[in-house]
DNA sequence: TACAAAATCCAAAACGTTTCGGATTTTGTA
DNA sequence: TACAAAATCCGAAACGTTTTGGATTTTGTA
């Protein structure tokens, strides 16, 4: 392996020129720098990453911290880390995911790692309220990117889509159609995500002047089985019944299809259903019938902005360059009517 | 962060005693390392891997290079990678994936990885014979382990299920039950792990003195799409109909059992079914209704040791160390019977 | 006690890069 | 031509570790 040494050498050049013309130093001559870059082709050159490191004090490493991820929540996990590992290669960065045991303590694991020095940032994903990782990293001072944002202020790089506008679209939209009765299958309780949704859905409901019911609301993990056991709840409750259901995804929506199709209710006929949709590859929303009306925003878009605020945070990219709130669509289909007062 | 340096200072002693006590050297006084193992700990010294990569002209770093999962594909990919994430994180080697592209070619970025210098070794998972990934590999003398094992000489590390074995188990068994027509819904063609199991069967076959159909072999990626598709053609062949039907793995199993349901074949009673079972977390044998027979070997059990023999070839353990073929268990249910002569 | 052997220690070099501070050369201007 | 300014270059230090080759001290034996 060619060494700057050796390029040195060759070209007649000391080494921190090669260096500085490699590196796209100004004071270098442009004719040196062309015979260095075709030197360094030619001697087949490439740069020590180790040494790289040593001076720079960086390992050049991203991090993601996670348990082991069981069941349905195995999921769209892959997604996550392919994508990022994806973008981060893409960057030059290497991306490390590093699990950790059911019984292990987290921001231990955080702690660890941080003090080994093996990674320079990380990756937070499924940000929840107070959530102990930022406020760690945050006091630690150490470089890390959320997706997601918190409901407090948000002094550190992140990528979030706009949550409280999602849910206030897909709630509005139901109420224009004359929905009084809309129920809320959203994500875990404590996660920002939620809340944000959760704020969205009582805004468009006071901007409408309905009553909030505590009742319509339903949380858990974002998968199948929580929309078929909660369209089951909703509708066999005795006194409130939606006439609307708003799914946070895609695999919610689909459990809520399945539970309606059991419950021989027509959509939109008996019962609207709308959704958030994170284009998810393996869970597409084309699948539905009715077709499913719904807001819609490529979780899939988020990666790269992450591993860039990322990158950009250890290089002291100044904070507004490294937050973003992304917009969405929305896709106005088969799967919602307005009310009618068919008996349930 | 403390140094080498600082301890010295600290310890009176020379930053050289200093790395050969923490490093369990002979020549350092029992007194005088465990003297510097507490200031270690007092100092929260963590020796900085960036400096120690350097020296050693190594990354610490093992890779899988691989193309972006699709479809069921999918499905298990995730359990390789956090099984062998777990592991080389339990040897403080880091453990990354890197994902390439549709189109991109793989040796191209095998070629990229090893003159980067960014990785120790790699992986390989899924060998195909004449494998072109080991062919590079070896070309370059560049430290690889494999999930699997070629029918060539094998002079490499690997650790691999007895496939052959497997393979022969099933078949005979279903010979001893008088069954003569017997399907095998194998793996991907050019696979090893399929060659194997193709020449398992076989022997089993000639030694029952049975005859071999080349239409009553299947294969196609391990999922429950060729299981259905698979066994539906099996059995509306106009002249040899299988009595018996081998699946590659669980999920071909599963597609095999939902195939004979739409069919309004019974198991056993029209056809026995047998499968190799990995243990898969999220598909599990349990669910079979009939029982299903199978032999059984983690897929889990693997990241252990191929984590261990590729950190193991990297500091030259002998090769004979370093492979390994694991054995499997025969587990009779109640998914298979005798043959009889029911016309279906 | 004397001397060899064993035990314990250390200074310096090496890994390959970046950067600091300054040196040298070229260019521009009067 | 003379001199300042700009452009281009370089030596040496630094990053933190391991290793080499030898120095020093302690121990064992006669």
């Amino acid at each position: 392996m060619a060494t700057l040494k050796d390029l040195g050498e060759y070209l007649d050049l000391s080494v921190t020129q090669v260096s500085r013309a490699l590196n796209g130093h100004s004071d270098v001559n442009e004719k040196t720098r062309l015979r260095v870059q075709q030197a360094a082709k030619k001697l087949n050159y490439s740069p020590n990453i180790a040494a790289r490191n040593l001076v720079s004090g960086r390992s050049g490493v991203m991090g993601l911290v996670s348990r082991v991820p069981v069941g349905e929540a195995s999921d769209n996990y892959l997604d996550v880390i392919v994508g990022l590992s994806a973008q981060f290669a893409k960057r030059n960065k290497q991306f490390i995911i590093h699990i950790i045991d059911k019984n292990e303590d987290e921001i231990e694991a955080y702690r660890k790692l941080v003090n080994s020095g093996a990674i320079d940032g990380f990756v937070i994903v499924e940000a929840i309220i107070n959530d102990p990782r930022i406020a760690f990293l945050q006091e630690k001072s150490f470089p890390f990117v959320v997706h997601g944002r918190t409901p407090n202020e948000n002094n550190f790089p992140y990528f979030d889509i706009d949550n409280y506008g999602v849910a206030y679209s897909l709630t509005e939209h139901l109420i224009k159609l004359g929905h009084k009765h809309i129920a809320l299958i959203n994500g875990l309780e404590g996660s920002c995500y939620s809340a944000a949704r959760l704020k969205g859905y009582q805004a468009a409901l006071a901007a409408g002047r309905l009553p909030f019911y505590p009742h319509l609301i339903r949380s858990g993990g974002m998968y199948e089985s929580l929309g078929i056991v909660s369209t089951v709840q909703l509708l066999t409750h005795t006194e409130i019944k939606p006439t609307a259901i708003i799914a946070g995804n895609i695999l919610i929506a689909r459990g809520v299809y399945k539970a309606l199709d059991a419950l021989k209710l027509d959509i939109p006929q008996h019962i609207s259903v709308v959704a958030h949709d994170d284009v998810l590859p393996r869970f597409r929303a084309s699948a539905f019938y009715p077709a499913l009306t719904v807001t819609r925003s490529a979780l899939e878009s988020s990666w790269g902005p992450l591993a860039e605020y990322l990158c950009g945070t250890i290089e002291g990219v100044p904070l507004k360059k490294l937050q973003q709130v992304a917009p969405f669509e929305f896709m106005t289909r088969a799967s919602t009517a307005a009310v009618n007062n068919i008996k349930i």
